[in-house]
Formats: C-alpha cells, structure tokens, sequence
DNA sequence: ATACTGACCGACCGTACGGTCAGTGTATTT
DNA sequence: AAATACACTGACCGTACGGTCGGTCAGTAT
C-alpha cells in the first residue's frame, strides 16, 4: 500500500535521496535557485548536509536532477494528447479542458522548469531546450503538425506556432492566476473552467477548419 | 511632455545615488533579489558599498526604491501606446505590435516588475497590478466593447478574456523567447514582428464575426 | 573473523554576505 | 575663519554560504 516505487526501477534510491529530491523540489520550486541553501535542504529532508554531497555533485547538480525529474512528469501531459481517443479535434478539445487542470496538478513541478524558461537567460533557455524540455514540445509540435496534415487545423498556420499559443494560454493563467483576480473586469479567471473554457473557445475557433458549426455557440 | 524628467523634481539625486539606482536595476532584473549582492551593486556603480547604505536603509530599501521607479516609469509610458486609426482590426494589430515592441524597449523594468508579481507576496502583486497593468487593460477593454458594440467582435465573448488573451499572447512572447529562439522548430518565434503577426492571425480570427475569409494567407 | 561497501554524520574551511562605523574631503553657510 | 551639511570611503563585524574531510555504522560477501 505504500507508494514508495515511483522510480526506483532505474537506479536504487535510497530513503535518504528520496528525501532530499522531495524537499528539495520543493524548496527550489518556492524559493529558486538562490534562495535555497543546501542546510535548508538538508533540514527540511531530514538528514546531514554532507548526505547531500554523497549523492549529488554540488548544488547545480542537486537542481539539474530535480529539473530533468521534474519534466519527466510534465511529459504525461503529452501522452495524452498522443494516445487519446478521438480525431484530432475531439482530441485536442479533450485535452484543452484537462490540460490546466493538469498543470496545477504539478504546481510545484512546473513551477520550478517556468521560472527557468522565464528568467530570460539565454544559456539557460539553451541548456532547457536541449536537456529539459525541447522533446516534449518537439513531441506536441509533431501532433500538431498531423492534425494539419489531417485537413483539421487550417492550412495556412504554422502548427508549432498553434501549439504554443494552447500552451501559453493555460501557462499564462497558472502563472498570473492569483494576480488575475485583483483585476475587476475579468471575472472570467475567477474559476479555472471557466477560463480553460472561454479561452480555448477563442483560439481552438481560430485556428481550426470551419466544416460546420464547431460547437462555439453559447 | 518629456520623459527625461521624471523622478528628480521630488528630490535632489546625486551622481552617486543615480549609478547606485541604475545598477540596481541591471542587475535586480538579470539576477533578482537573491542573486545580487550589495557589492555587485557598488562595483557596478562604481561607488562604496558603505556609500550604497548612505542613500538606502538596506538592501530591501534599496530594491523597493527600484520597484516604486520602475513601476511608476512603466505606467507613464503604457500610456503613450500608439492604437492605430484604421479599422477595428488594424487598430488591434497596430496595438499589439506596438505593446510588443513597448515590452522589449523596458525589458530590464519590466522584468523586475514580472518577477515580483508572479512570485512576490499578494499584498505587494496587487498594488504593482494595479498600478501597470490596469491602465493598459483597461484601454484594450474599452477598445474591444466598442468593436463588440459594432458587431465586429463576435456577440458571446468577454471583451476583458479579449483583452487579457492579447496581453497575455505579448507576455508570454516577452517571458519565454530566450528559450523559444533555441527552438528550430519554432521559426515563428526568431522575429517579434512575425510572432506578433501570426498569433493575431489566428486570436482574431478566433475573435471577429466571420462574414468572409478574414485575410489569413501569406 | 575479515574485508569491503555505501549511507550517513559532526566538525571544519575559506569565502562572501548584509550591515556598521569612525573618519575624510568638499562645498556652502555663518 | 569657523561651523554646518553631506557625499563618500576603508576597515571591520557576525553570520551564513557551498563544499570537504575523517570517521561511524549496518549490511554482506568471503
């Protein structure tokens, strides 16, 4: 009954790493990079300072463990929209009001690769892109691309481009949600199905084929 | 209306404190709070650090006095935002090229103002909101009612989740380009003209009454 | 019994941090 | 000429940082 096999498959963890990649994710996650000390780490995990260096190299090693462990997650995100049922369109619907949902599923996770992708550096979105997360846009790109290859997405679109827009649409709220609602006009982002629904309303009518009426009455 | 002036009418600065503030804002926005020491800032400044806590409190002071700046520079500017005089869409694309463009010309205010707002404490995100956000949302707001009332805009959405999904597009271009230009795939994203172009492409045809082809084809 | 392994710890190192303080140099006022 | 005001500095303080080191201890294979 325990959940304790998450991913010890690949490589013996010990209870210690456990400990120290938990409290770890999510003291980086909070606080970044320079707001966490390996002390708070250690404490938090419940074991020595030099128990970290046992395991992990240095604290950039720590951080790039818990990144790549971390996009891991977010890559089931993806699966989803892969292996649904469903033409691509039911898909996508499918997968647009679930979506944010899942992001705030993996609050801490995600919190943690977006404050990388957004600190504007340049060697870091380089080393983000080819070690973190350009496969699974890649991967959501080539779906994309399908769905245009399949007569459902309009032709003249740049299928990454689409993609992107899904994606930064429901990134931007989980990232501005709790600003959102100090602002009086938009009482759409009060409640997240409520957003989830009106925008993808918006941009899936504007970017896929209009054969009949594609369900954006209300 | 010149913009030279603008905070050294209320109190006298001298050259010290005027290198000291523009370092401060370098290197909060590049590295924030955590990752600049008061050192930094007076190598870069070229003064003492002892000379720093001469003209601020401490650290914090001194990062509250670049915030309240920066804030109040951005809200002054927001308001100079060219809106174009065409039609409803023109006057759209020219607005939301000429926010794009008004990002990336305070990207060092702007980015320090971001990252307070989406990981600083509600009390202080509220007041920052309000304060830069809410007049520019507001313009967008009323610019999409009068195009709702024209009938251009379609009749169900929500003039405001207009505005916030056009703000929101600019946002995300402004965050994660550093990491989207290291994307191959994502040749949409290398030009902030194109990327601006194409996203409107598709939210407005997701937003306008359809009676023709909205002119999508390039 | 012995030898070996790997998880784990307390104590320590050099450095950099935020912050303080006594004092210097230089204008302006009296 | 003396006094006041203020920008500014070098040296210093206590603390916390990332990282290292010698060593303990339980398990295990020989």
């Amino acid at each position: 009954m325990q959940a304790s096999e998450i991913s010890t498959a690949a490589t013996r963890q010990s209870a210690g790493e456990i400990a120290i990649l938990k409290a770890a994710i999510r003291l980086f996650s909070e606080n970044g990079f320079d707001g966490v000390s390996m002390r708070s780490v250690a404490e938090i995990a419940g074991v020595s300072k030099a128990n970290i260096y046992h395991h992990f190299a240095s604290k950039e090693a720590l951080y790039l463990a818990i990144m790549q462990e971390s996009a891991q997650k977010l890559s089931v995100l993806v699966d989803n929209l892969e292996e649904g049922d469903g033409d691509f369109e039911q898909r996508l619907r499918v997968f647009a009001q679930g979506h944010l949902d899942h992001l705030f599923g993996n609050a801490s996770t995600l919190r943690l690769i977006l404050r990388e992708v957004f600190s504007g550096d340049d060697e870091k979105g380089r080393v983000l892109v080819e070690q973190v997360v350009g496969g699974i846009l890649l991967r959501l790109f080539e779906i994309f691309k399908e769905g245009q290859e399949a007569g459902v997405l309009r032709a003249g679109l740049d299928p990454a481009l689409c993609a992107m827009l899904l994606l930064g649409v429901d990134l931007f709220y989980f990232q501005s949600h709790g600003m959102l609602k100090h602002i009086p006009q938009a009482g759409f982002a009060l409640q997240r199905e409520q957003y989830s629904r009106e925008m993808m309303d918006v941009i899936l009518n504007g970017m896929l084929v209009q054969d009949v009426e594609a369900g954006v009455q209300q």
